[in-house]
DNA sequence: TCAAAAGTGTTTAATATACACCCATGC
DNA sequence: GCATGGGTGTATATTAAACACTTTTGA
């Protein structure tokens, strides 16, 4: 597979014709649950002028990949997944948006369940942030963070996509837990069992809970196919 | 303003390294309405692979160059409109879709009204095709023109965006005719003047249609601001 | 026996849909 | 006077929202 994250950025952003060229780049809101929390990865920026600051992981993208195979790329370095929910929302490409050179940047987000992660640390640092604690971030990335975070609302409306990041077998609290971080509000339990329900889009396990302080819930899966529809 | 224009795609996609550069484009769904259709303007390709077939309006952007203004400036150059409604849509990123080099193009889609262009010619061919007549496109833009038109159709039913086809002044059944258009659909005309008007955002203008064979209705203009969210 | 969440229906409100008649104008 | 579309309201169906009690488990 081409590595482009391995390059200095400048080795891409190149003077000719007395300007600089301009170089493509994926950044990724890469959201995961955890402790009823919505949380997104970042990664401490090694720019001099963000010193401190967290940024959306990200990277260049080779001239031999395809602009999606970058963000899968990414995601794959970082969290070690294939196969997640990948949805491209945005593309970034005001002149100054960058400090080093022109990059336009294509903004995806991605779904997955955090238990599954084996973080890829590299050189810097990488955590998972709550999304209704965020401080502001490198680049334009608040921005970008915004435009994510804001279509997954929209999206999740009308589309069933909050088991991606949910382990395989769930409850029904488990998924209620996550449409309340996503949307940022508390939903009635019972409306919200009868709408899921009613889509049959989930499939009843037979198995119940364990280790839950409480009587237990049933266990369900998605019964089709959690991959991103863009493939 | 800078022009990418005029340039050969060549002296954008330099062999660099060993292998070519990457350039950036923007194509534009340019849509227009008349005699009751939905229509898209379209250019003759120039490109010999593609003898004959049309293709969407785009360009190269210029590194000095904002993404959403080379969006603007080619409506700009090919309309004579400007403050246009316009809406980013999708990047497409697949290494092989452009045959010269590899270019990464923005898509936009545009609402203009048809009798406001002064189209701009240059060397080739312009036309207003008929969305619903649509032939093999060259490049991949039939997938780009697909992904424009369901991203319009999917706006226009809860986003008021209709009016940017059409003159200021303009009647409810000219309205209703545009919606019937973008959704493929005929809508209960009873149903849609209360929904439009139930918006609040019409203003009555105290005039009527002339030189209609038939009762004149009511003319309107959009009480608000027609032009992109985007700025 | 207590705490915590599971499981379960009905009533009401809001929204969307279906549908028909008289009116004003140009020809 | 006839063809064409303007203008208007109501009844029905569908969907969304509000709301409470009993049950099961672990501690």
């Amino acid at each position: 597979m081409v590595r482009a994250g391995k390059k200095n950025i400048n080795t891409h952003i190149i003077k000719i014709d007395g300007f600089f060229k301009v170089a493509i780049s994926v950044d990724c809101a890469i959201f995961g649950f955890d402790e009823r929390e919505l949380k997104v990865l970042l990664i401490k920026s090694d720019q001099p002028q963000f010193k401190g600051k967290w940024s959306l992981l990200g990277d260049l993208v080779s001239p031999e990949e395809d602009l999606d195979k970058a963000a899968y790329r990414v995601l794959k370095e970082r969290t070690g997944l294939e196969n997640v929910y990948l949805e491209q929302v945005h593309t970034f490409g005001s002149v100054r948006r960058h400090p080093t050179g022109r990059v336009v940047t294509t903004a995806y987000y991605s779904l997955v369940n955090i238990e599954q992660c084996r973080l890829t640390t590299l050189e810097n640092e990488l955590h998972w942030h709550s999304v209704t604690e965020m401080r502001p971030l490198a680049f334009d990335h608040r921005l970008i963070f915004d435009t994510c975070f804001k279509s997954l609302q929209n999206k999740i409306v009308d589309h069933p996509v909050g088991f991606n990041l949910l382990p395989k077998k769930f409850s029904l609290r488990e998924l209620q837990h996550v449409y309340e971080a996503i949307l940022g509000k508390s939903l009635d339990r019972r409306n919200f069992r009868k709408k899921i329900l009613s889509m049959e889009i989930l499939q009843d396990l037979n198995e119940i809970e364990d280790n839950v302080p409480h009587r237990p819930g049933k266990l369900y899966k998605f019964n089709g196919n959690t991959k991103t529809e863009m493939f």
